[in-house]
DNA sequence: GGTGCCATGTAACGCGTTACATGATTAT
DNA sequence: ATAATCATGTAACGCGTTACATGGCACC
């Protein structure tokens, strides 16, 4: 949902072509987030087909749409509606923790080090590329790398945190034996 | 990708069908990450026929998948390797804020204050939780936790630096004269 | 006349979500 | 008998990635 929405919220501002939609993606992430031009199409031609985007074919060769008024309205809802989805997106690092408690004693931990270690040279690449940004001229650079730098040190604490609560607990090996384990968040069942 | 391999992480521990591994996965994630019994079906399917699990149809009725060599060995490599991906994954909400920008004035603040919010009152949330889950009984439980709020926390104070930052950026053109609104965190050491 | 870049696409695939369909077993 | 639950699937769609194909145009 990110793209289509960024899309929109690019030709909100003027009427742009693929490629030029794709540059200025890249442009504003600072080339972070690369993004495939071929997505752009494709997801361009949802947006026309749901009728939030236009083609003005103007001055032949370059493709430009522009922002209908349905476009506009869903870019208000986009920007005034928080993500409310009910559960928080799923955590590959999470979950390959979680799978790693239920095995034999030495992976978690290897799993843990080993994770922390690409953490900490993320967290050094993105502090020296804040520090290279000299002046406050471009606020989204900013922005973005304070924004990798927070993850990065959550994901940091997160795993002292489980190494600290791993050493602590009395062992760590019975899966088998586990309460069908409810806990206050549930309802799958609708 | 967090599915299948967790999928062959589960399998390694014991021979399952579909609708059991379902169970167990929302099982060690309290619920909070809702699995489709449909999807493990389709993934059970690839992961076949990709040689990494193969179907033993013990008592007719359940289809029972088993771990095979090659699966133990791409579970291995998931649990050693580190996700090197070359850049972080596309975070929505820092488009969002990255997109909001560009716009008149009043547009970024408003999403920062929303999205706080929603961050905030999920922080509690999990705050709560994790006050509930009393014993280390289910020490799965309590990592997850801890990530969800370690991350609603980097979350909350990623806003706060964005409010701070663009307050005392030059072209911020001064309609909404908001206090950058510092909001203390409460630590929660595990 | 190549070489390289601009610009627009398409194809195939994986992952994920929602919804619906089909039997079998169990409970009331 | 009916209803609920278990268990297995399928279909359609969106998003995302990689790779490949096609034309035009500029530069040397």
């Amino acid at each position: 949902m990110s793209v289509p929405m960024s899309l929109l919220a690019m030709l909100d501002e003027r009427p742009m072509y693929g490629l030029e939609l794709r540059n200025e993606f890249e442009a504003r992430t600072g080339g972070v987030w690369p993004l495939n031009v071929g997505q752009v199409y494709t997801t361009l031609g949802r947006l026309e087909r749901d009728g939030l985007v236009t083609l003005i074919d103007e001055q032949g060769g370059n493709k430009t749409y522009r922002i209908t008024e349905a476009g506009r309205s869903q870019l208000a809802s986009w920007f005034a509606r928080p993500d409310r989805t009910p559960a928080p997106a799923r955590d590959e690092l999470v979950l390959k923790l979680l799978m790693a408690l239920s095995r034999p004693t030495p992976d978690v931990l290897a799993v843990i080090q080993a994770e922390r270690r690409v953490h900490l040279e993320r967290l050094q690449e993105f502090t020296r590329l804040k520090a290279d940004a000299a002046g406050p001229d471009d606020l989204g650079w900013l922005l973005l790398l304070d924004s990798l730098i927070f993850k990065a040190e959550a994901g940091v604490r997160w795993l002292d945190a489980c190494e600290a609560r791993i050493a602590r607990h009395p062992q760590s090996s019975p899966t088998a034996e586990r309460a069908p384990a409810s806990h206050p968040i549930q309802e799958t069942t609708p």
